[in-house]
DNA sequence: TGAGTTTTCGGAAACGTTTCCGTTGATTTA
DNA sequence: TAAATCAACGGAAACGTTTCCGAAAACTCA
């Protein structure tokens, strides 16, 4: 278990711990010769530079933290990519911690992460900012920080955001345009910013077509299926459906459109459905899910681009970079002409 | 930037370094009133004992390291639930790298943790064990490392598995039994260990059956679903059909189906079709995907438990756990009586 | 009361690096 | 040829802890 250290290459060639350590990070004051017979010892021996000595020392680690909620779809998967491919090609590493939706276990991710002498955090919020006074502090600072989704616009903070409300905004429209009178809203939870901001969206588009109070409904379902699957079918029961749902996810379209389907109700022929954040599957069901798709791979590009410039002080106000999507339009939202 | 030392703890109170040191380690040799009002001035100064300068002299760092090959569906969200779940308890840390299921990053990835001093390791391996050597070292210097998934049984560490070939084995034996005679596996790459395994388990379950070679045809389609869906396209148009299908994955089989349903087949009334590694779209798709359940959380939770035995020294040798799952059989399985 | 024991603490080495400063010998310059 | 410059390297401090060792003070016991 013990580790060949510098000291043993020093002695080995019978040359200073200095010059090791200058071979090792070519330094301009060491013979060429010299810089590779150690390297070449070095590479024989097993030596490398222990990371953790090297961070008592330097400040650079050369080591990313991310935090985020959950994996549950592909959402932050390929988010990460994004933000892999930009900076493993600069030489980073990248840490990544799940908090699991819950904000304490997200904090100390976090305190984790810079007590570990991370670069650079980029941080997706579990839940709307409650308790962002660390986070605050450390960027004050002068810690580099970004933010990604799942955090207010009027946070004082670098971030990357995705505009849930006018995405939720276009997607009822869709709706509407398509000539569905009644429309339901199957929304997620109000403790999460970006579902209610679609919520937002969807209640604007309403309102600039003139849907009264009796056109509507705004249902609180969570953003998993099983609560939204009982939530529909008490709809049902009551006979109380719309002619169209906007749903606040995919998960809980497909659930929709599930719960309907075992109710002889079909999707898009007797009522339309649209859903959020579009997943792979939208594609491969059916009916085909319409649904809006988020840029998750350049979010995560953009916010690895952005901790580059606040590490290298080229930025130090609180910019945001809000990404647009798009609707893709399939068959469940498709109203048959009548 | 500067942050709060031991030494200005020590300063300020006019006692010595060490016995700062020895009130957060509440170590024995201390007075219990020195080590409030030590503890009472540290909280007030904002200091924390500097993880790194603890690392380096310490053994123990209370983080475990795991590395996976993506997050394309909730399958390694799930283990990594589990094994959170068990670590953190324990009040360890969990650190995740994603490797993109590119071995040499995986490589990489795993030298990273290594060299920031983990307590131990879970991996799950990208492909099928190319170039071990580097692991089977480690090990044999006494490191801590659990293999989790993609790796072969005979490899000699210890590991956490699913039996693919039974489970592909019992899924084939399911559409043999339903009464289709003529099956064909879409199967993932050769490559790829487990699902080089189910493909074997698809072949055991014809042999037992006594299929000819007429009746049944391995197809390498790869996880993903484009090219699956132009493979099955190709038999579509080579009027080259079986009566059912047994895939690789979920996305596979949803894919399937959908060029299926283009071509006005219907499943399971024309043809019957059945996933593996289930996820929770299985449920929620028409018609509803039957599936092979892998214990995913019981996967990381033993992953974990074990990891905890080897880094306790409870254990040494080389042991192997294999999880059961679980056939689940839906809507696209069941042949109509005919 | 004096020897032995225990409690409590300080000093200093150690962990494995980087980097500043200084020294040596060689080379250049006037 | 003497002075000045320069290339190449060694020594040692520093980073912020833990821990071993030893010593002072307090306590025990006969």
């Amino acid at each position: 278990m013990k580790s060949v250290t510098i000291k043993d290459v020093a002695k080995r060639l019978n040359v200073s711990i200095s010059s090791v350590s200058r071979a090792f990070n070519n330094s301009y004051d060491i013979k060429k010769e010299t810089r590779e017979r150690i390297l070449r010892t070095a590479q024989e021996m097993g030596y490398y530079p222990n990371p953790i000595a090297q961070k008592l020392t330097q400040k650079k680690t050369f080591n990313i933290g991310v935090v985020v909620p959950e994996f549950i779809n592909e959402y932050y998967s390929e988010v990460i990519r994004g933000i892999q491919d930009i900076l493993t090609s600069l030489g980073y590493q990248v840490l990544i911690m799940q908090s699991d939706n819950k904000h304490e276990r997200e904090l100390k991710n976090v305190k984790t992460l810079i007590h570990n002498m991370m670069d650079g955090l980029i941080i997706c919020p579990s839940v709307k900012s409650k308790n962002m006074d660390y986070y605050l502090d450390e960027i004050n600072k002068g810690y580099p920080i970004v933010f990604l989704n799942r955090i207010e616009q009027s946070f004082p903070a670098n971030k990357v955001l995705f505009n849930n409300t006018k995405w939720g905004f276009f997607a009822t429209e869709h709706l509407i345009y398509q000539g569905y009178k009644k429309i339901y809203h199957l929304s997620g939870s109000n403790d999460l910013g970006i579902t209610k901001d679609r919520t937002q969206g969807f209640i604007k588009a309403l309102a600039k077509h003139g849907f009264s109070k009796d056109d509507y409904k705004v249902i609180e379902t969570g953003i998993l299926p099983e609560n939204a699957m009982a939530r529909v079918q008490e709809l049902i029961d009551n006979k109380d459906l719309p002619e169209a749902f906007m749903c606040v996810n995919d998960l809980v379209a497909l659930s929709t459109i599930s719960v309907l389907r075992q109710n002889q109700i079909e999707v898009p022929n007797d009522i339309g459905v649209v859903g959020f954040t579009e997943t792979k599957i939208a594609d491969l069901v059916s009916p085909k899910l319409s649904s809006v798709k988020q840029p998750t791979y350049e979010m995560g590009k953009s916010a690895a681009e952005m901790l580059m410039k606040v590490i290298k002080k080229e930025t130090m106000s609180s910019n945001t970079i809000i990404l647009n999507g798009s609707l893709n339009i399939r068959e469940s939202s498709i109203r048959a002409n009548q």
